[in-house]
DNA sequence: CTGTTAGCGCATTCAG
DNA sequence: CTGAATGCGCTAACAG
């Protein structure tokens, strides 16, 4: 395993017969080196597979080239696509990526109670989380810049959908094919964080009630499972709704899948619209709302950096566009009050 | 955002009123600190948001307390649960996860060319993925400990699975069940790694070959959307197969899809097997080959930490079980020469 | 444009 | 059991 005798930057200065700090310039691109020089150093560097050690360096700048990522859980596509985009944008600017998941408010804020982040990463990005108040207190205590990925939070560089817009546009494109009775499916929540799900479901409710209709919210275990156990509850109601719209395009796959299994005929006995565009919502022509998830993740990392070269006020916030995919599981209903009935 | 004044050793000595070194020792929780001292210690510490600098001590310690995570893709489930096991372990010893993605060998070689680990982590931990012997040759230069996940390297600490052995089992299952003709879907190998279908092709090999059939190997793109294609060519021969053994639960959802949208029963028409057992392939009811994705991660996490502290040799090799998971999407073939004809 | 000097915050000798 | 010195590898003034 090699020895661990790693060279350092005087070995560096030595071989290319130079003094220390002009290889730290040189290697830093710093102004104020001879190109030639700066050719030597360079060459000298590679040649020793020279790494300058960054607990070194942030000894002295107080910058450590981290940034922390945040996230309540790594495995759903969420995440993994979020985490993809803030990767493509840290890795292009040289800044590592150190990761940590907490699936719920206690382990958050257990996690920020210890503070493990201050003075080991320069920034760090919340994805998809929202802390209460008292955590917000504690980031403010570290001292770190903090930008918010998927969540607006007044006060913080953030990144997000409108959320509500975007759920409220997919009911109205049911309510516009003839659909009165629209149910929306959201997931349970056990991790005590305020999901976007509010949002969702409070856009779903604005476009139903605007016509005077009556709310149907089925909440459910998350997941595609989750979302054919809805399903089933709707299926056992008195009134049937004819359209459903989910929080996640895992609960509308449920959906799919429980209709089938009952022989239920999509659109024609119900139309179902999901929400994110993930990969399997085109396989299976889900009628769905498209987010930018890896944006919204390359975004976050480049308010990141922003803040950090000072080229990001702390409270700039971006709000990237969503579209609705409609594709083959919405149409106007069989018998109903429809454009094309 | 608050002052970035963040407090030293020496204030919390100071308002402890102890010497430094002794605040380092009872933070450290070195031995030779009176009981007493180190309570008030960790009170003053903990009064005044202290945190220790990592990037301080590991100048000294030559330790980083951070372990890099290398992974082709940060999207798709296998790595995010993997992710999620390593990080569970990590956690617990206090270690922070840094992760890279690395898309394709290209990528994987010019990261290590650049060697951006040495000195900033510990150890690094590459997860499905097999550098090539240019690729060995820089990390042991690197002198950083590496431990390979879901990858069998002679040389390295590494856990996985019996890719071979897994294959070879579930395609005896379709044979027993008296299928003769067993096709194999993989996907297409754009990264350049010598991915794990290898292993698993030859597993499947293996088995068709004992009994003198003769192998078919579709070979498409990857994820769902892949198997449907897959499906497709399959659908498309003189000799349709009667059952078809995947190398991903994807690709076997693809396919299912594909068959239920040409009305061709499952398993009645076709039996299908796939590789994984992610949450959708219970839902689908897809029998599968069951691996331990989380616990790969999680004992690749303990190999690393392990290698660090000495306890763990430099080839210690872990194989964790897997498990045929029988479901609804086998059973004998229709009018074969099977069991139950 | 280049070299010299002085710490960054901590762990670790070595004395007490 | 505790404290006072030394240096980890680097950057940032400051001179030349």
């Amino acid at each position: 395993m090699a020895a661990s005798e790693h060279p350092r930057m005087s070995d560096v200065a030595a071989r290319a017969g130079v003094s220390l700090s002009t290889v730290s310039r040189a290697l830093r691109g710093a102004s104020g080196v001879a190109p030639e020089v700066r050719a030597r150093v360079e060459r000298a560097a590679a040649e020793m597979g020279y790494v300058v050690s960054r607990g070194a360096s942030s000894l002295v700048t107080g910058l450590t080239g981290r940034i922390a990522v945040i996230v309540p859980f790594l495995q759903p596509w969420f995440f993994g696509v979020a985490m993809a985009g803030i990767h493509s944008h840290l890795r292009s600017v040289g800044t590592d990526m150190v990761v940590y998941e907490v699936g719920d408010t206690r382990a958050l804020t257990d996690y920020l109670r210890t503070l493990p982040l201050r003075r080991n990463v320069d920034a760090v990005i919340a994805v998809s989380l929202r802390p209460g108040q008292d955590d917000l207190d504690q980031l403010d205590a570290i001292g770190l810049p903090i930008v918010f990925c998927s969540h607006r939070v007044t006060g913080f560089p953030s990144v997000f959908i409108d959320e509500a817009g975007a759920a409220e546009g997919a009911t109205r494109h049911l309510l516009n094919l003839g659909h009165t009775r629209i149910a929306y499916v959201q997931a349970q929540d056990d991790t005590g964080f305020p999901w976007h799900s509010r949002l969702r479901l409070e856009g779903y409710r604005r476009a139903v009630e605007r016509i005077g209709a009556e709310p149907v919210v089925v909440t459910g275990r998350p997941g595609v499972e989750g979302g054919a156990l809805a399903a089933a509850e709707l299926l056992s109601r008195d009134d049937i709704p004819t359209a459903v719209l989910t929080e996640s395009d895992d609960l509308a796959l449920g959906v799919l899948r429980a209709l089938r299994r009952s022989r239920l005929a999509v659109p024609e006995v119900m139309s179902v619209v999901g929400f994110d565009d993930q990969e399997s919502a085109a396989l299976f022509d889900l009628t769905t709302v498209a987010q930018p998830v890896h944006r919204l993740g390359a975004e976050a990392g480049r308010l990141a950096s922003g803040v950090l070269d000072g080229s990001v006020s702390g409270d700039t916030h971006v709000e990237l566009p969503t579209g609705l995919v409609i594709r083959g599981t919405t149409a106007a209903p069989r018998r109903g009050p429809g454009l094309t009935g």
